[in-house]
DNA sequence: GGAATTTGAGAACAATCGTTCTTGACCGAT
DNA sequence: ATCGGTCAAGAACGATTGTTCTCAAATTCC
């Protein structure tokens, strides 16, 4: 009963997570919501409550669309090498890639809430690299989750150095650069289908 | 001629890097900046302009004062292991050390002053780490300036990371299992006088 | 078809933002 | 001692913040 609603709650949500996910938490206006998403302010506030809850609702989509996804990809990563060029491949060209990274450095200091959805990121992405990690045979298998916890941090890394730089080549050939060091060349020992890709130093 | 004025602006521009890098720059309002800094508004327009100019100067005061000696004192490092644990050690526990990932992760993306600041910040972290690489013999050697900002990417990242855990743990520990598997122990071939911090995997 | 009910449109809210202005206190030079 | 110039103190500015309120439009149930 009563009138339906005119707006596609996913949609809105989706572009609410690419408009925070460029321009910060802070630095989004309540404004520049209603005028990008086409939501009105009512309709905004009866749905999600307020402009946090709209960003809780975009960050948990974020969370469950793309990182979690990508870390289950990760988990079925032949090498190490392969998982990190992976993770640093998918996360450089999300629709909303930067939502995670801005809700660590703005929100998850002094929201609690925000820090429980980045933790939960982070964690299931350490976890995933880590599994890779032990089922290597190269040095990698013995650092465990602390080296799991680096290399997710240099994702992490990367991608916020490519903000700026616009020079999306940087973060890609940096975390190759990273993986090569990791495991020597795999060519005595081939873990598995890794494909065509090998380890050239191009 | 004229009175003379009655702060430190040394000592107001060092508690304005303090805030900054604790709340941000759009987390800081001029009210908080007058009263923790005990600076009159007007003083503080006089001075530094404006909300952006004064936090310029404290950026500009971060680097100076530690992100390019780190700089400096990584190009003495022996070898990237050491280095690497140096970079991570000191960039956590700087009086301001959130200061540079703020501006990076707030404002290089839109404010090209900013962005110059913290392009010359990442720079010279990563010639100097570079250097490093280049005099080792491992298999970092070959990887150049590619790995130097994989690597400082990392220490972003887990700067990042731990602001939140809080556990300052994760990140030392972390940098110094990327560390051990970056260059073999080299028990066989002492690069220089490191030191009695062996390379224990403890 | 009419009452109920929910949405959409926009004005309006108090609060806060960064910034400027006015006023009086202070100090060095004349 | 007086004048010129700078500073501190705080009120006040318009603009913007996130949020709420009022009212007309639209749809379903009876």
């Amino acid at each position: 009963m009563g009138r339906p609603r005119a707006f596609d709650e996913e949609r809105a949500v989706e572009a609410a997570a690419e408009l925070f996910a460029r321009r910060g938490y802070e630095g989004t206006s309540v404004d520049d919501l209603v005028t990008t998403l086409g939501v009105h302010r009512g309709s905004l506030y009866k749905v999600f409550g307020s402009k946090r809850g709209l960003y809780l609702a975009a960050l948990r989509r974020h969370l469950d669309r793309h990182v979690l996804p990508l870390a289950d990809e990760l988990v079925g990563a032949s090498d190490p090498r392969r998982a990190l060029a992976t993770a640093s491949a998918a996360y450089d060209s999300g629709p909303a890639a930067g939502l995670l990274l801005l809700a660590q450095a703005e929100l998850a200091h002094r929201d609690p809430e925000v820090a429980a959805l980045t933790a939960e990121a982070f964690g299931a992405l350490e976890k995933a690299i880590a599994g890779v990690l032990a089922a290597s045979d190269g040095p990698a298998a013995e650092a465990g989750p602390h080296l799991a916890a680096a290399l997710t941090a240099t994702v992490l890394g990367l991608r916020l150095r490519s903000r700026t730089t616009g020079a999306a080549g940087a973060g890609p050939e940096a975390a190759h650069a990273l993986a090569a060091c990791l495991a020597p060349p795999p060519a005595d020992r081939p873990t598995g289908p890794t494909g065509p890709d090998a380890p050239t130093g191009d």
